[in-house]
DNA sequence: TATTGTTATACTCTATAACTATA
DNA sequence: TATAGTTATAGAGTATAACAATA
C-alpha cells in the first residue's frame, strides 16, 4: 500500500501563523481524531455558555443524571458516567454545599448514600438542560436535523 | 414543555454495580456527550495497542503530521493540533531524544526551527499509521464502511 | 513592536493505594 | 471476604506569565 507523503519541504520563506496548506489527510480519515475534535468544539461552547450557571460538563452530567434518576448512589453515578469514585466525592460535596443536591442514607444498605436533587437543584437542572439543548443545536448548526440524528445514532453504535 | 422525569425513587433493595435501568435519555440526545464517549472508547483502544510503539495520542499525531509535512515549525504543529506551545516543547524534546525527529534551524527565519522525522522516525510512523488504521476499523467494528464514512463526514461538518 | 521557542509554574483532570464502616 | 464511600496523593494534561533571540 503506497504511502501518500509529500517529499517537498515546506516553503522556506513564510513560517506563518495559519493552518492553510498543512496536510492532515491521515488524521482526517480517523474516527477517533474527528470525534475528539468535534467533542472539543462542542465542549468549548458548553463551557462558555454554562459559565452563567457555574456548571462544568461533569457537574451538569451528574445533575441531569440525578434529575432523571433520583436516589442513585455514588457508585451508580460513577458507573454511568465513567468517573472514578474518589473524583466524585469532591464534586458531590461542592454541589451539596451549593444546595443543589443532598446525600441521604440508603434505607437498606448502611454503607450507601442516595443522591437527590433539592428543589433548587431541580430548578437549576431544568434551566440548564434547556440551555444545553439550545447550545448543542447552535454548536452543530452546520448539520440538518436529520444529519444530527444520524450522527448521534452512529456515535452510539461506536461505543455501545 | 413537559419534562420527562421519573418520580419514583430507585429500588431501595439493590444498589448494585450495573448500569442497567439507569435513565440517561437526556445525555444520549446530545451530540457532545456521544462524541466524547465515542472518542474515549477509541482512545482507550488506541492506548492499549499503541503501547507497543510507546506512542501516546498526541505523540502519534505529531509524528504523522510531520511525516506528511516535513519541515513544519513548532508553531505550525501547535496550530494544526491545538497544542499550547509550552506543552509541545517537552514532547518534541522527548521524540528527539528517541531519535525519531530532529530540529533544524529555519533557513530564513533565525527564530524558527523546522521539524523533520529521522529515517527511524519515518519507519516507525509508517508502521504506527498502519496499526492505527487497523485499530480504528476494529474499534468501530459495529459500523459498515459506508456508515464509517458518513460518520467522519458529519463530525467534520461539526467542527470545520 | 511583534513573533518563535523556551522556562517555570499553576491549575485541572484523572488514577492509585489505603482506610472505615458496613454487608 | 467483599463493597460503598472516603482520604490522601500522585500523575497526566492543559493553561498563563515572562524571558531571550530574532523579525
Amino acid at each position: 500500500m503506497p504511502r501518500l507523503r509529500s517529499t517537498k519541504p515546506r516553503s522556506a520563506t513564510t513560517p506563518g501563523t495559519d493552518t492553510e496548506g498543512i496536510d492532515i489527510s491521515f488524521l482526517r480519515t480517523q474516527v477517533g481524531y474527528n470525534a475528539r475534535r468535534a467533542a472539543l468544539h462542542i465542549i468549548g461552547i458548553f463551557m462558555e455558555r454554562m459559565a452563567a450557571y457555574e456548571l462544568k460538563v461533569v457537574e451538569f452530567s451528574v445533575l441531569s443524571l440525578l434529575a432523571h434518576n433520583p436516589g442513585l448512589t455514588s457508585r451508580h453515578v460513577c458507573a454511568a458516567l465513567s468517573i472514578m469514585p474518589p473524583n466524585l466525592v469532591g464534586l458531590v460535596t461542592a454541589l451539596e454545599k451549593r444546595g443543589l443536591l443532598e446525600r441521604r442514607p440508603h434505607p437498606s444498605d448502611g454503607r450507601a448514600m442516595g443522591l437527590y436533587l433539592t428543589p433548587d437543584g431541580e430548578a437549576l437542572t431544568t434551566e440548564a438542560e434547556q440551555a444545553v439543548a439550545q447550545l448543542e443545536v447552535d454548536a452543530t448548526a452546520n448539520l440538518t436535523a436529520s444529519e444530527r440524528k444520524t450522527l448521534i445514532r452512529l456515535l452510539q453504535k461506536v461505543y455501545d
